[in-house]
DNA sequence: AAACAGTTCAACCGCACCGAG
DNA sequence: CCTCGGTGCGGTTGAACTGTT
């Protein structure tokens, strides 16, 4: 049996069909070991090697593992029916010990808009800063939670329009609801909660093994500078946003949110006479 | 209770990139 | 340079789940 080697698939030296579709608990134990046991990477030997290993470290279980899961190659090692692709995507966004499961927080909601306003879908960019979540699950809330909130407020979600609603309605609405929840009580107790630094910033923290300074400005123009991945490169905290002193909404950014006259602009005026639904941006509703 | 519609999310696919030979 | 194998990324699909009629 062929297969396309670009498409990380075996060649022709593995004799066996390759098993599509949902994981079973077998498989996930097959692979959760052999990760254990050789860490991340290789995943083209995973499918040769991890029933080997398996059968070494459960052979005391008893554990008997259907045909239908490993295959025999010429050699008679043993293997997942699965092509490295699928183990790599299985462990990354599934079997991570650190991958957080459960609802989007409003702080990750935050983040996430700012950065894809910032990055556009480089949602494994964008993943590397919102700790134990994979590129996939930001990328299924891009897709089920904003583009459909755009569906509804029927417009392109890259139009300007949307983006400018997200910015200055959804954005601010998020941000009062995390200092609500902190204890900030929206926007009159900012000041005390959140003091303002110079400039008008949303400070990310940064681990203490990278240097220099321990935060960093998200809404600065040169933004793209620090790359995802030195934001959080120790994280995996999931307590982190408000955790930390750094984690700060500054009253300067949620004033840039709300800059004057943004609401008095044409779209929205037009949207106001068409009789908006404002229940639209209620944060339940979203 | 059943049928249907809408939503979510795990998994697949094709393509691009990179390093080794 | 070119080819090949491994890996990562973004788009898409479809099964499972949930809500509604």
């Amino acid at each position: 049996m062929e297969f396309d080697a670009r498409a990380g698939n075996h060649s022709s030296d593995v004799e066996m069909e390759l098993r599509k579709g949902p994981w079973t608990v077998e498989e996930d134990i097959l692979l959760a070991n052999y990760v254990s046991l050789h860490g991340e990477g290789r995943w083209d030997s995973v499918a040769k090697c991890s029933g080997t290993f398996l059968f070494r470290s459960f052979a005391w279980f008893s554990i008997e593992f259907p045909s239908e899961i490993l295959a025999k190659d010429r050699c008679g090692i043993t293997g997942l029916r699965r092509t490295g692709k699928s183990c790599r995507l299985r462990w990354l966004n599934y079997l991570r010990p650190d991958v957080r499961r459960g609802n989007i927080t409003p702080e990750e909601q935050l983040l996430i808009l700012e950065l894809h306003s910032r990055w556009g879908n480089r949602w494994s960019k964008i993943a590397q800063v919102l700790p134990g979540r994979t590129d996939n699950e930001i990328k299924n809330y891009w897709r089920t939670r904003v583009q459909k909130h755009a569906r509804q407020l029927r417009c392109d979600v890259d139009s300007k329009q949307f983006r400018d609603m997200v910015r200055y309605m959804w954005m601010p609405q998020l941000a009062e609801r995390i200092l609500a929840a902190s204890g900030g009580g929206g926007s009159s107790a900012q000041q005390s909660a959140w003091p303002a630094e110079e400039g008008a910033r949303l400070a990310i923290p940064l681990p203490e093994t990278s240097g220099n300074s321990n935060t960093v400005n998200l809404c600065s123009e040169s933004s793209d500078a620090a790359s995802a991945s030195d934001y959080f490169a120790g994280g995996g905290d999931a307590g982190w946003f408000q955790d930390t002193a750094a984690a700060e909404l500054s009253e300067g950014w949620m004033e840039s949110l709300r800059s004057p006259g943004i609401c008095d602009s044409f779209w929205l005026q037009d949207l106001e006479q068409s009789g908006w639904d404002e229940s639209l941006w209620n944060m339940e509703v979203i």
